[in-house]
DNA sequence: TTGATTTCCTACTGTTTTAATAGTAAAATA
DNA sequence: TATTTTACTATTAAAACAGTAGGAAATCAA
């Protein structure tokens, strides 16, 4: 049960552009250099981003890329599900998953669906503004 | 971010012992006919509850598992904690766990803690005992 | 006392997921 | 046109997952 790198970088990735940007695309390699994380297994994870149109991409010498709308329009949820799949603490609770042959007599599922409503409103109450403005601040101590 | 079948079976396996509970010990055989689950993982999954003492087991002939104490004294986080070692999002939260190289100056890291909160807070607020009367209550409507 | 039942313990195995690394093509700018 | 940067695809080592398998030890019932 736990999250992997996959969304554990890919919010850091988010919380980056938010705090750096300044209305020009920024490369990903300043970014992964700046997280410590491979350029090549970012480039990745950022097409996921890319793919779930949370970020835009300028391609080229001087391209990078940047947030696709203001970051108080993101949550946390928006980026975990884009980059994990999904958030949901089992499959039977996914939207489109194949019925689970013990659907008809499953008492779990009442709690299970509990669980998944505690974490994904949890996700969606935190928004990347919010990610980003708590990152500034700690920056801003260090100095 | 997914529970295993071990925390998922370990649930289903509690809540039979204790809707099958009258006072003496449930051969682990009739609750993998029952859940429809492999006796020999099953034997797997219950060494682990046996190991965190939720269930105390009899052996031999006529022997089998039983709850270590009442149904209401038990939380889905206990049981789920026990199955699947723990049930926290990122392994930076776990007590005792190695210090993370980037603790200085990570920024998500309260976001992470919240996130932890809400589910453990959620799984410590179901009791085994509810559990137990929910799967009743079902099985009843099914007769 | 013996045979059946049941827990207990350990080892093994196939599959999938994770966490990358690597190489190259395509686009765009300086 | 050379350099930078995104885009796309393939490969891989290691770990986790989800079991299967075999046998030892304990206990009870007949």
């Amino acid at each position: 049960m736990k999250v992997s790198t996959k969304g554990r970088y890919a919010l850091r990735t988010m919380i980056d552009l938010a705090v750096n940007d300044n209305s020009n695309p920024i490369p990903l390699k300043d970014i992964a250099a700046r997280q410590n994380i491979s350029l090549k297994y970012m480039e990745q994870i950022i097409a996921l981003l890319i793919k779930a149109k949370l970020v835009k991409s300028v391609r080229g010498n001087s391209g990078g890329y940047m947030l696709a709308r203001p970051s108080m329009q993101y949550t946390a949820g928006d980026i975990l599900r884009a980059a994990e799949g999904d958030m949901t603490p089992i499959d039977c609770i996914k939207k489109n998953s194949p019925a689970c042959s013990r659907a008809d007599f499953c008492t779990v599922l009442p709690f299970w669906q509990g669980l998944n409503k505690v974490i994904n409103g949890y996700l969606d109450s935190v928004t990347l503004a919010e990610l980003a403005r708590q990152a500034k601040e700690k920056s801003h101590l260090e100095i």
